[in-house]
This record gives C-alpha cells, sequence and structure tokens, in this order.
DNA sequence: CGAATGTATCTACATATGTCAATACGTGGG
DNA sequence: CCCACGTATTGACATATGTAGATACATTCG
C-alpha cells in the first residue's frame, strides 16, 4: 500500500497555465494526470468517492472487471497519492484523498499572471 | 486542426468526486486527461499559456523535440480541445482554450454531494 | 512557375499499458 | 492446524503510444 508518492518536486501546487513548468515538475504532473487517464480508473475513483469509503469486493461488480484488473488499477490510483487504502481483517477499505486530487485540480485552474486585471 | 472533441457526451461538468460517472462520461474524462498524461504535452501547453499565442516554430527548440513529434502532440492537445491553432502564412499559431482546460479542473473540484454542511 | 520554408502525415519501432488466468500471500473461521 | 476467502503479484498477450526519419502538403517569395 504506502501511496508512494514521494512528491520531492512539485513545489507545491504548480499551475500548468502559469509558468512554463520544467521537466521534473512535467513529468510529476504527468504521472499524476496518467493515472486519470483511464475510464475505468475514474469510474473507480467516483465509486470511492461516492461511498466515502469502500470494500474492494464492492468493486469488482460495478466495475464488471476481474480481481486483478481492479486491483491494478487501486494501485495505479494508490501510486499516485489519489486514494488510500486500509486493511481491515481480510479486506481492504479504499477512501479518495481530496488534497492530492485537489492539487491536480489547482494545476488547472486559471492562470494568475496571464489574466491580470 | 478544428479541435475534434464532439463532447456530446460529458453534459457539461461532471465532477469525479460527485456523483458516480456512466461509462460514457468516465471515457470523455479519461481521453481528456490523456492528453495531460505526458510530460512533453504538459511543457507544451504551458509553454502556449505562458506566451499566450505561440509559433509552432518557437517550441522545437525548448522541448528539445523533433519537428514530427511536437506536431504529434500539438495534434493531441488540439484533438483534446485544449489548444487550439490558427495558421497565418505558413505558420501556425497555437492558443490554449481556457474554458476546456476548466473542465478537467472543474472534474477535480471537492465533491458537494459529500461535503454537506 | 520553381525554390524555400513551415507544418502535417506516413511509416517503423521500442516501450508502456490494460486485461485476465494462474498463483501466492494473509487473515479469520471451524 | 487447515481450509476458505479476499487481495496482491506474476506472467502472458494484445493494444496503445511516444519518437523520429522520410515524405507529402501548403504557402510565400523571387
Amino acid at each position: 500500500m504506502a501511496t508512494k508518492h514521494d512528491d520531492a518536486a512539485e513545489a507545491c501546487c504548480p499551475s500548468v497555465l502559469d509558468a512554463p513548468l520544467d521537466q521534473a515538475e512535467a513529468e510529476d504532473l504527468a504521472r499524476a494526470f496518467a493515472a486519470l487517464a483511464d475510464p475505468v480508473r475514474l469510474r473507480l475513483l467516483s465509486l470511492i468517492a461516492d461511498a466515502g469509503e469502500i470494500c474492494a469486493c464492492a468493486l469488482l461488480e460495478p466495475l464488471g472487471k476481474a480481481q486483478p484488473t481492479v486491483s491494478h488499477h487501486t494501485k495505479a490510483l494508490a501510486d499516485a497519492g489519489l486514494i488510500t487504502g486500509e486493511k481491515r481483517g481480510r479486506w481492504v477499505w479504499w477512501s479518495i484523498v481530496p488534497e492530492r486530487v485537489a492539487v491536480l485540480g489547482d494545476a488547472l485552474a486559471p492562470a494568475r499572471s496571464n489574466t491580470p486585471a
């Protein structure tokens, strides 16, 4: 688990529309957006968000995907820091990390410098 | 050119964190986020945003990529509706489509229903 | 018109990724 | 202790994608 999103770079909230991103910032953001670049993962995210917290076992049926596939996608989202999982007994309960989602949202926020007065 | 982002679905601004997305919405959003899932395209986007409007010929050097590669990326962003190009003489001038970028940003905005009072 | 120049397309290729069957791992129940 | 069950990992495969050389297309200039 552990949500290995070792930021380091990504000073905090570089906006794509603000200053030119350097290579490192661009790669970090690209990795994050890549986690959102799959319809299954987006539905997964929305299912988790809607439930607030949900057992992985409850995701297979609505997604219509095999168990390893769903596990693969939860891992991708967790690696991106977008969700976090807690193991209780034999089940894993997933919930979203709203702050992390917000970082990506802010990266697409209107530019400050280019929309002055 | 033409920015073929034939939405149709994407009612307007489905938030990933709000209601569960249906298949079509998820696929549309995924396609859009996929356009952002590449560091070169993110830097491309930020270069265009920073300049307000920029000739394609001015993108090769800062990106350090071959001309066909840059053309490939501008096409990807244009297909996603994120940028639009205007041909003037032999040059193509690219600019961003802020409304479209905002749609993606809004899709990552905090949930309404799950953060009530 | 023909040469020069900027951009897009074609093609090829290496890598990345989504998918799932098989299997390993961990935990709780009998 | 062993089995059942939920989850993660491995392996294999088909498809998608980033990259750039070669080339086609378009426009301007002489």
